[in-house]
DNA sequence: AATGAATGAGCATTCATTCAT
DNA sequence: AATGAATGAATGCTCATTCAT
């Protein structure tokens, strides 16, 4: 299989393509371009350009894992602000990029059963995740007891649902609103009596490290080099 | 401008179509099979495949609009049940079609300045109506006091995350999950200590009556893979 | 046959679109947006876009022919300053943008036997009328003896090679280096001893007034409004 | 860059493409229908039909260069002869095809930066083939002395003026006359007492050996007329 | 492992022209 | 005399994918 240097950077390359261009415009050159290999190697690791993208569900599901597995020492409250920090604050540009990138391509996922398949297995980790949080605060005794899968899966379209908007329909201002509501209407009855909800996360959750574009090499598009095109002889 | 029953072939056309083949597979024949005009014909009464859309989008508004003019007359409280069951209940085969294209009109919202502009316009709308329930409720004492603005927008995230995630990972179950987790959650801190939510709404919001499409033709051509859309775009 | 106010605004039109658009850009559509009246009234009255186009030719002859006529009275040295005055002085935007726009009609002729027949036509008249300026001029003794269809012909073909020069490099320079080579080199031949080349041209070889466009009146090109295109409902 | 031999065999099919459609029908596939490959590749190695054509005039003109090389040791008045001859000599089919084509060509440049400089690189090749004939010329004491550019320039503007009659009038004979007119009132001025302009090229200025298309392999497609171009544009 | 070259299928859009009214 | 609506044919260009090397 395919070196996992190479892979990094492919998926890394994957990455920023689908967040500077968007899934329907994302093409195999726009990847390579971001990569110094050539097209042709792209599918020399991939069978596809959609089996490349599935690939980086997968790689960013990974990447997940080990941020949450970072996080579990926390206390169940300051994980669960910290991740509704994390999904509910308003993006910078590079988030807001991916988030709608990862819209487009959850868009597609009712006609593609290949991605459908990742991003189920996606929303399986992040609702464990979630689960795991307000078990373990039910355990720490800071939850009462509640069913937790009902009450993830009611966040997590909560946070989806702002999210869809915020992108969509470029309000940021219903991140706070949601936020707001979120945490008195649907936390506030899972909070036990005597807990109080940190007013602010005490850290934040982690980032991708892998996929930090540290520089922002611009890729260039005017004439793009990596075919022959000669303007003058 | 355009005769109206022109328009309404050419809209419901472009809805069935986009049902059919989702967005990134629209194209202005796709359409134009759908009509007994040809593809040149739309030309002349839109300057685009994209103006096409995001005129489907506007003539979905307004069918929404009628619509909602149509149950003012009801209690607050059958009209937010009917809402509620609008947005959260299963799906029919042509609802989910239809849900599917509109969210990868969605997705493109974010690089397309007209998708956005309408579609803004129609979140408008749709929390209008649903502000509009929340406010007759408080008038009808069946709620108390509270900022409908806010509700409606934590409600409205719900429903959407809720539909998403039903959508793009092919899971019903989620809604009934949270539709109850918003009756429990969100609803019971609204609603009147004497007042109670019908378990059940004493009608349906309606349907768009100009798209139903009586006879299922099924569009032939030569090469055409007539099944919908399937593997990746 | 046509009303000639109606030919008139037609052929106007005709030439406008012309010179703004150019041959190849010209559309029916271009020369109706510069008339009251709609495509399909060009096509009632000229069978097709040719023979639009050929007419304006032939209404631009006629043209030329009546300006010729004003100018007879006047002594053969003056016509001849006048006319190469006409055709090698720097010409203005307008007057550019037509030969611009000539050049590609001429460039169709090889191609269209409807063209290149009124063309030779025109060619026959501008011929006729460097000829006549000769042969008076030989009566008039200001010229020695010589075949002034011969010298019309050379002197043609230098004006048109400084004309196509001009016009496709985009080099008036070489006007004047033509103009003054001619007068050394050819007109110096046949110019009586005693005679003398005025400096400067008493008067100017007059312009074609229904063509004048006083009122500039700018063609709305963006939404074409000769069109439904409803954009908004 | 692209392989020389891959050019060659593109810019001969561009060349014959044009030389028999004419410039405004010259299609990618017709030029691809000349070539054993296909339309894609033509746009894998050129960016556009635009640069493919630019990329004509720039072949030309190399093969210009490389043509005019071959002649420099030959005497000035013997290249002068050549010269005439070979713009004002009555062209055989394919030479006619190609003038015609080329004028298209320049009849596009004032609405085209990017045919125009090429065609401004290739005028002053050309000028200055001219200009160096005029100077050995002088030198040679063959011709008196005077102004080698000016000179060229009203020369250009007669030969290619010729050519423009010639060409779109279909008017053969203008050659000759303007041939003699040439001769006899500019070269006469120009030319030394002494020496005499032979009254026939002792060598014929060479044709582009890369464009000969040796087998006429006549282009058949399905529907495609064959014939060269016919009635308008 | 990697690539340069090539390709075929596909698509939005334009426009001269027609025709019923 | 004039038009709005409609159309069919045509075309440049894109892109995932293949394959010989």
């Amino acid at each position: 299989m395919t070196d996992p240097d190479v892979r990094d950077a492919i998926m890394t390359a994957t990455y920023e393509a689908l967040c500077e261009k968007g899934y329907s415009d994302l093409t195999a050159q726009s990847i390579a371009d971001r990569t110094d290999r050539s097209k042709s190697a792209l599918f020399y690791h991939y069978d596809s350009r959609e089996a490349l993208v599935a690939e980086l569900i997968e790689y960013l599901i990974e990447g997940f894992e080990s941020r949450v597995a970072k996080t579990r020492d926390q206390p169940a409250l300051e994980r669960l602000v910290a991740f509704i920090d994390w999904f509910l604050s308003a993006p910078d540009d590079d988030e807001r990029a991916f988030h709608t990138a990862l819209l487009e391509l959850r868009a597609q996922a009712p006609y593609n059963d290949v991605f459908r398949e990742r991003l189920r297995e996606s929303d399986a980790h992040l609702r464990h995740a979630l689960v795991e949080i307000l078990e373990d605060g039910i355990e720490e005794g800071v939850f009462c007891d509640h069913d937790p899968d009902a009450i993830a899966t009611l966040l997590l379209a909560a946070f989806d649902g702002a999210r869809i908007r915020q992108v969509t329909l470029d309000r940021n201002e219903y991140l706070e609103t949601i936020s707001t509501g979120v945490v008195d209407h649907i936390l506030a009855d899972v909070l036990d009596p005597d807990a109080e909800l940190p007013a602010e996360a005490s850290f934040a959750f982690p980032r991708d490290e892998r996929l930090r574009n540290d520089e922002k090499s611009p890729v260039e598009t005017a004439t793009d080099d990596a075919e022959p095109r000669d303007t003058d002889e």
